[in-house]
DNA sequence: TAACTTAGTGTATGAGTTACACCTTTTCAA
DNA sequence: TTGAAAAGGTGTAACTCATACACTAAGTTA
């Protein structure tokens, strides 16, 4: 990292001169905000979380919900921030999928959007309008409608990443409750991977994974036979395969 | 993305009030850089390149060559412009780490950065000093100095996903230059996962990838039978595996 | 021309993935 | 009460891919 001069002008950036625009730098500064792709599985299909937008620009397009990063708070708390506030809910799986910062993406002024990958169980949602009273709404991976800023490139992105660790962890799980059958675990995998999985082999594969247990439990849904009932071993850590 | 007051408020943000600081804004913004790690293997071992700080902070540690994005410039551009500066030389694998933003990983003002990850052929490499004279060197990564801020966690990130993109992907041939043997092929993956590998095996496995072809030369260095010269069939792209 | 050095080659074994069909256990309605 | 409906649950054989392993080939140099 090199010394630019407005490295140390920048540093006393509190000079207030105009008391709407207190802070003042030496050299422009960039906005930054942190965008969340919230994925659920909802009527066995993928979907994920969108906010309408109520002003220009981009109004009535709808975004990912998201918003601008505190000056003295974490990237990833940002986010967590944003989401619980649309969502009301805490501790979802949260990660890092990558940062777009291509110079005019908001007509604005420039903005970079660290953008994260969150997924939930539908049953932990309750999805209620943030502060702002905006339209909250789900919307099927396969059916998005128009959208704000780049962010059909960051869904994109978002849902390619989570396909592509399908295959190598067990990030899956995330996206069921606490405790699930073998067949509830099948159907999330089928929706995520847009095909049929043969019963015997997912099972077997299922667990020969070591990261689920039989709780002792049967679950009744229906008139058929009742289904095991299985945990996640290690509720939290997700876990990366061979 | 909610309507914050302040992205209004932010869009006019020419308003100058101090000639000195005339970048103000409504709300503070970070200041945002790029960081850039990049691998080269050297003397068999892998190795990337440092700066030396001359200033405080961290004054006499090492540092990742980067620096501010300009207010109009593309994220990844700006990498590749730092990376030019240091290096001399252009077009090098580069793909975006990930984003380091902590509060206080900066002692002077909140600065938000965007790692890279760039792989070069020590043969097109050919370091000299940036335009502000700071020393810049080669560490081996099982060598490292004293580092600034927090570049050792993007160095062992950067490290991580090198490692693991072996498996999957090509990204091993963008250390190796035009043309190639299959030694030098093996040794390339032999420095990275930091362990011997059946000649035999490796041969069978870099032949069935189908992205290299046999140029049909030789090329004879030392007292022994001369080896097949390689070329890899789709220069820049890299490929992912099964 | 013999010694040295790296290049180059094949086969057998085990592990893991795939394809595939029927019986079990419950509910519900006749 | 019984049988039809519906999902739960199970094993084996074929194939593919990864691994372990040792000798000959083709140059250079003394």
């Amino acid at each position: 990292m090199t010394d630019k001069p407005h490295t140390i002008a920048a540093s006393d950036a509190d000079a207030a001169t105009d008391p709407e625009q207190p802070h003042c730098y030496r050299y422009p500064h960039p906005a930054v905000t942190t965008d969340v792709v919230l994925f659920t599985i909802r009527d066995d299909r993928l979907q994920l979380l969108l906010i309408e937008r109520g002003n220009e620009p981009f109004k009535g397009s709808w975004a990912l919900p998201g918003g601008f990063v505190d000056i003295d708070e974490d990237l990833e708390t940002c986010a967590a921030r944003e989401l619980a506030e649309e969502t009301g809910v805490e501790n979802l799986y949260l990660e890092q999928l990558g940062t777009f910062g291509k110079p005019g993406r908001d007509p604005r002024e420039r903005v970079i959007s660290v953008a994260y990958l969150a997924l939930a169980p539908e049953s932990r949602l309750q999805v209620r309008a943030g502060d702002d009273a905006a339209a909250a709404a789900w919307f099927p991976v396969k059916a998005l409608p128009p959208l704000a800023f780049d962010h059909d490139e960051i869904i994109a992105m978002a849902h390619r990443r989570l396909v592509a660790k399908l295959d190598y962890s067990t990030i899956a799980f995330q996206l069921l409750p606490e405790t699930f059958t073998l067949s509830e675990l099948q159907q999330v995998y089928e929706t995520l991977v847009d095909a049929e999985i043969d019963k015997r082999n997912f099972r077997k594969w299922a667990q020969a994974l070591e990261v689920i247990e039989d709780t002792g439990e049967f679950r009744r849904l229906g008139s058929h036979r009742p289904a095991r009932v299985y945990r996640l071993l290690d509720r939290e850590r997700i876990a990366f395969l061979k």
